[in-house]
DNA sequence: TTACACATGTAACACGTTACATGATTTT
DNA sequence: AAAATCATGTAACGTGTTACATGTGTAA
């Protein structure tokens, strides 16, 4: 029920159509939270349906904004402090190192060369992110004050990732026995089973 | 398609059974991929549709083992060294920090020790993991390498959230204007917008 | 013999993604 | 006049969760 709450808290800050919000998930908030602009406007309607956002304008070629009603701003802080937090994680980078054994020590080189360059990338860009914050560059309110707070979090998270990586390339990796390989890197015709 | 693979490689150490993999996937995968029963059985299914798995065995009250085919293997290993990682996240910690400028000082601080002691007594957790993996508490062999590896990233991502919601502690905090506060913690009566 | 753990599955629903469809306004 | 961007939505599909249903083997 995440994006439900995300899209109450945006609107929160001031009203935005379908269109503006689905573009802020695509810049930032897709960074923790991906929505596409289908799940957006499924999820507006049933908002409005349940009073929690109201129709605030109507523009040119339909463009239509919303804002929050009293309830939605009640139920956004009901979310927020409730304290029942889901610490779901999903990581493929971390699922794909369990089976790390299943490649041969040069594969796993250059996956892990791979994964330290995004993620340190990523972690450089955060940083920036939140050094432009401190700056000002974008004005200074409670939102950005927010903002800063998650652009670190993204910082620290990529520069773990980032730093885990590296520790991966001189740890222990014996790789798969002859028989794995046999298998062939790709190819899918079944030989032999040996 | 994460899951598809996780279940071939883990079929890759031995044979096993849906319950089985099951159990890993709450005791072990489901940190970084969660997944039920019922999506795990569904998707054994498809792989054997598709040749990727066998039947290994059948046991005592319907129990089935599968064991991966040749075709198997050379799947997994292709999504292994293909090199396009998903990297999506999904950080619902992360995510309501957008929305921090939303709760009070006082709410906001009780939120972030909880989540504190959250992640760093998960940190503790996968470190002590990653200790016994390293006295060979678990013996040793390529498999308990990787899982070494990935209890590392464990440890590392949330020593890193939870160094977050430490420093997030003494960041600045603004909180909201009155008007949101007028709209309650938790009660949903709509009163005068104002 | 009662209870518990084993073992498998279906059904219904919720969430999320991709592809398709439509048309208006603005820019070139 | 053509192309790009704005803006909204539906349809189909795939993934993931919760609840339900069923029956077996083992231990108390």
């Amino acid at each position: 029920m995440s994006l439900r709450h995300a899209l109450i808290g945006l609107l929160a800050e001031h009203p935005a159509s379908g269109w503006d919000l689905s573009k802020r998930f695509a810049e930032v908030l897709g960074n923790v939270w991906p929505a596409g602009h289908p799940q957006i406007y499924g999820e507006l309607r049933k908002l409005r349906e349940d009073g929690l956002i109201a129709v605030d304008s109507e523009g040119p070629r339909g463009r239509t904004t919303y804002r929050v009603t009293p309830a939605g701003l009640a139920e956004a802080r009901r979310w927020l402090t409730s304290g029942s937090v889901d610490h779901t994680i999903r990581l493929e980078s971390v699922l794909r190192s369990v089976f790390f054994w299943l490649m041969t020590p040069q594969e796993l080189a250059g996956h892990l060369d791979r994964e330290a360059a995004y993620f340190h990338g990523l972690a450089e860009l955060y940083r920036e992110l939140g050094a432009a914050k401190d700056r000002g560059d974008f004005g200074r309110s409670p939102q950005t004050e927010s903002l800063r707070t998650a652009a670190e979090a993204g910082a620290r998270v990529a520069q773990a990732l980032g730093g885990w990586a590296d520790w991966a390339k001189s740890a222990p990796h014996t790789g798969p026995g002859p028989a794995v390989i046999a298998a062939g890197p790709a190819a899918a015709e079944p030989g032999e089973p040996g």
